[in-house]
DNA sequence: TCTCAGTTTAGAATAATTCTAAAGTATTGA
DNA sequence: TCAATACTTTAGAATTATTCTAAACTGAGA
């Protein structure tokens, strides 16, 4: 897959071999949500494994170039969605879950003014979740 | 001040020295964001303090029993809000700093389903700030 | 006052993440 | 093609908020 390979050299990124596996899995066409160790253990299956300080080093980096949405609901575990259109989340805090929700299922209504001298980023809807 | 004893015995907690005092910092009448760190160096001022151990039981203890709101936003610091009525939060990043939104201020007039076997815990909105 | 369950506490343990510095590699220009 | 260099990767140490542990303490009822 030659795809990967195009998104890196767009964003100023080398390909190299770590960061074409890390892509190739993550940018399958499939939403995804991960975390550092989920992402880790899944490319340790693979002959040729990435280090965990890799692991780390390139979801930050995918994070700054946008290819990544970083969501920090829980506090022991911060989750990457590869979902980067706009959408909200169902967080199921038992199993420690990330479900998309269908950015149509939701509809804001009124929002408040950023304060003085900032600026909204991000609005960011949890929908927590119990049995 | 007489009110924190009633809180506390009114939700089967003893009224020892240490949460009167944290309950009397929080239950002043004032909405207040703290953290378990920044809730231990206020109190260490008094002369005799509260240790850290105890800042972090008590504050789950009052989550517990709905006298305070959790609010994890953040990978590395958990927030509590002595403000438990319904309303959502700005936060900027940069500062992590917490504010809150006024809850006529927001008006979500469209929401998800829960999946199936599942239930709605809590509705969380959060607008992210950059300067 | 005595007793005991509930509480506090210091310090150790945990765990996700970041840092460090040394070794490896992609890219560029000659 | 090759060397030089800036960018990457990596193992392991360091960091840090939080939780755990086990021993000492205390409030409330008898």
């Amino acid at each position: 897959m030659q795809k990967t390979k195009e998104i890196l050299r767009a964003n100023d990124l080398r390909p190299t071999k770590q960061r074409v596996l890390i892509g190739n899995f993550l940018f399958d066409g499939v939403d995804k949500h991960v975390t550092a160790e989920s992402l880790f253990k899944k490319l340790s299956n693979e002959q040729r494994g990435v280090s965990l300080a890799t692991v780390y080093n390139t979801l930050h980096e995918f994070c700054k170039k946008k290819l990544l949405n970083k969501i920090t609901i829980d506090t022991d575990k911060v989750y990457f969605d590869t979902n980067i259109s706009l959408h909200h989340h169902f967080f199921s805090d038992k199993e420690k879950i990330l479900l998309d929700i269908k950015s149509q299922d939701v509809k804001i209504s009124s929002m408040p003014n950023a304060p003085k001298g900032k600026k909204i980023k991000k609005v960011e809807l949890i929908i927590h979740l119990e049995d």
